[in-house]
DNA sequence: CTGAAAGCGCTTACAG
DNA sequence: CTGAAAGCGCTTACAG
C-alpha cells in the first residue's frame, strides 16, 4: 500500500504535457482542451492521485482549515450541544474540502486559538458560544480573522447564527400561562452567557403579552449549584409555586433531584419545565416538556455562513434558526 | 493591525544575512555564529514575527496536525470522556506546536478520515475508541498512518493506551463481594466494545479470585435501552438480588430510574453501583459508588505517545494508566 | 489551447 | 560560520 505519492510533476511527465496542464485539468480554471482534460482526468483516476493541499493552500495563500473554538470550561450539560454542532459543521466543512482544526479555550487563556491564528494554520473561525466579555471573539476581530458566532451578540458586526431562543423560550411560557398557571418560577445559569439572557426576555415577553394575567412570577439567575436549586425550590414549595421552570437540563435535573427528595409529584403537585432539551433528561420519568432545536442543522449552516463568507459572499448579519415545543407529561395538558 | 505578514526573506533583507542563516536562527539547527543568532531572534521578537508553519511543513513533508478521530455515533453517556481526552490532547499538542483536526467517523462511513489522510493534512491519528472490528484503525494500519489507539485491542502491533478497567472493576467487584454480597447482577452494553469486554473479565477476576464465594452471579449484556433495563431490573428484584452494578452511567440512569419508580430503597433494599463515573449521576441521591479515572491524563498521554513515535522514538506497545475506586452512599459500608 | 517560468515561505545538502 | 541554489507540490500571470 506504501506506494510513493504522485505529484502533478510525474503526471505531466507521463502524459508528456505540462505541470500547467495538468494544474489546469483538475482545477477546471483557465482554458483547456476537452481531449487533454479527459486524459489527465483518466490518468488521475485511474492512479488515485489526490493533490497536496498543503501546497495548494501554500500556493494560494489559504489552508482550508477552519478553526473550530470550543470551550474547555464548559458545562456538562452543554456537551450534547458542542457535540452535535461539531457533527454539523464537521460535515459540512468535509463535504466542501475543508478540514476542522479545534482551538480550546477558557475564559484565562485563549493560547490555542491565538496559535492556530498566528501560525496561519486556519481561513477562519467558528465561535461556539458567544459571552458578554468575549475574549475569543474580540482576538478574532483584532485580528481580522472571518468568522461566525455560534449564538448571539449585539455587535452587530459580527456574523452570528442562532436558535430562537427567545420566542421559543416565550412560546413555552405562554401556554403554560395559558394553561391558567397563577404561580410561575423561573431558574437560569449565568447572564454572562447571552443565551440565558435571551431565554430571560422570551420568558418576560410572555407576560408582556399578557396584560390580564394576574399570577405572579420569581425569576432565579445565576444559579449553578444543586444545592442553591435546592435552596430555592425548597422556598417556591413553601410558597406554593405551581410551575418551575429551569432554562437548561442541568438545572432541571436537580430541580426533579429536590422534588423527588421530599416526594413531590410531578406534574400533579407541582409542573416541571426545561427550556433546553439535551437529552439529559431523555430517560427521566415523566417526561419534561421543553423545548427542542436542531443543533446538527445550526452548525451545518454556521459552516456554511463561514465558508460563504471565505468566498467572499455576502451573507445576512443575523440568522435565527427554528425550534420546537415539545408538550410532554411533566406540564398539565394545556392548549397550545 | 493588518500588518502585512513578515517572511523569512523580509528578515533577511533587513539584516543583510541569508535566508539561511535566518532559518538557521529560528530552527537552532546547523552552525551559525552566536552573534548573528541573537541579531536575528531580537529581530524577530520586536518585530512580532512568526513561521508560516504550512510552508515549514511543505519543506519538511509535516504538516504538524495530528487527527483525532471521534465517533459520531456516540452515547450520550460517553461524551465527557470525548472531551475530556479531546482536552488533554489538545493542552498537549498545542505546547508541542501541533494542533489537532478532528475526523467523525461513524460505523459506517470513515470518509472524513480518509479524506484527512489521502490529502495529507495529518501527521498522525488518535484513536478515542476501540471496537472489535475497527474500521478506522484498519484504515490506518493499512495506509501506514502512524497512531495510538485510546482503549484496548488484542492486536498487539497497535500503540494503546488506557485505564485498567479490568483491575479496576475487579477490586471493586471484589469491595462488594468482601462486604458480604451474596446476589449480585451486571448489566453491561454492546460487546462490541473493547471496553465492555474489559470489564467483564475484572468482574470475574473476582469471583475466580473468591473460590470460596457461595453466591449467584447474573451477568446481561449488549443492553442499550431503558426498556431493556427495567425489565432486567424487575426480573432481579424478584429474585431478591442484593446488588446491580453497571458497567456505565447511562445504565445505572436507568436502573435508578426503575428502582425509583417501584419506590426502592438504595442502598437499603438493593446497592447499585457503577463501573465508569461519568459526573453524569454526579448530582443524584444517594450517591453512587463507582470507579473514578483521569481522563484528561489519558489524552494527555495518548498525544505524547504519538509525538514521541512521530519523532521516531520507541513507546511501549501498551500502557495503562491508574484508577480510582470510590465507595459511595449507594453501597453500604463495606471494608476496603 | 498550451507551456516556461516565477512564486508561495520555508529547509537543506553542498560549497565555500 | 555563512550563502547560493535547488527543492517541497502546487498555482498563475504572461507569452505564444
Amino acid at each position: 500500500m506504501e506506494e510513493k505519492n504522485l505529484t502533478i510533476g510525474d503526471i505531466a511527465q507521463e502524459l508528456g504535457v505540462s505541470k500547467t496542464t495538468v494544474s489546469r485539468a483538475i482545477s477546471g480554471k483557465g482554458r483547456i482542451g476537452q481531449q487533454t482534460r479527459q486524459r489527465v482526468l483518466a490518468y488521475i483516476e485511474e492512479h488515485h492521485y489526490s493533490p497536496n493541499v498543503v501546497a495548494k493552500g501554500l500556493a494560494q495563500n489559504k489552508t482550508f482549515n477552519i478553526g473550530l473554538v470550543l470551550p474547555g470550561d464548559y458545562n456538562i450539560v452543554e456537551l450534547p450541544f458542542f457535540q452535535k454542532c461539531m457533527m454539523g459543521i464537521s460535515r459540512l466543512a468535509s463535504a466542501r474540502g475543508y478540514d476542522v482544526l479545534i482551538s480550546m479555550v477558557t475564559s484565562d487563556q485563549i493560547t490555542q486559538l491565538e496559535r492556530a491564528v498566528t501560525n496561519r494554520k486556519i481561513d477562519g473561525a467558528i465561535l461556539t458560544r458567544t459571552l458578554a466579555e468575549d475574549a475569543p471573539m474580540q482576538y478574532l476581530k483584532d485580528n481580522g480573522v472571518p468568522f461566525v458566532a455560534l449564538g448571539s451578540t449585539d455587535d452587530r458586526q459580527v456574523i452570528q447564527i442562532d436558535n430562537d431562543h427567545r420566542s421559543a423560550c416565550g412560546e413555552l411560557t405562554g401556554s403554560l400561562l395559558d394553561g391558567g398557571i397563577e404561580k410561575i418560577a423561573l431558574i437560569g445559569g449565568s447572564e454572562e452567557y447571552i443565551v440565558t439572557r435571551n431565554r430571560l426576555r422570551g420568558f418576560e415577553d410572555a407576560f408582556r403579552e399578557r396584560p390580564d394575567w394576574g399570577g405572579t412570577r420569581q425569576v432565579f439567575l445565576n444559579i449553578d449549584k444543586a444545592c442553591e436549586v435546592d435552596t430555592i425550590v425548597e422556598k417556591l414549595l413553601s410558597e406554593q409555586v405551581e410551575c418551575i421552570v429551569s432554562m437548561d437540563d442541568y438545572l432541571c435535573g436537580c430541580v426533579l433531584n429536590t422534588l423527588q427528595q421530599r416526594q413531590i409529584a410531578v406534574p400533579e403537585q407541582v409542573q416541571v419545565v426545561s427550556f433546553y432539551d439535551s437529552s439529559m433528561l431523555a430517560n427521566r420519568i415523566p417526561a419534561i416538556t421543553s423545548i427542542r432545536f436542531d443543533v446538527e442543522e445550526l452548525g451545518r449552516k454556521a459552516c456554511e455562513l463561514l465558508l460563504q463568507i471565505l468566498d467572499e459572499e455576502e451573507v445576512p448579519a443575523r440568522t435565527l434558526l427554528g425550534y420546537e415545543v415539545r408538550m410532554r407529561e411533566s406540564t398539565k395538558s394545556v392548549r397550545r
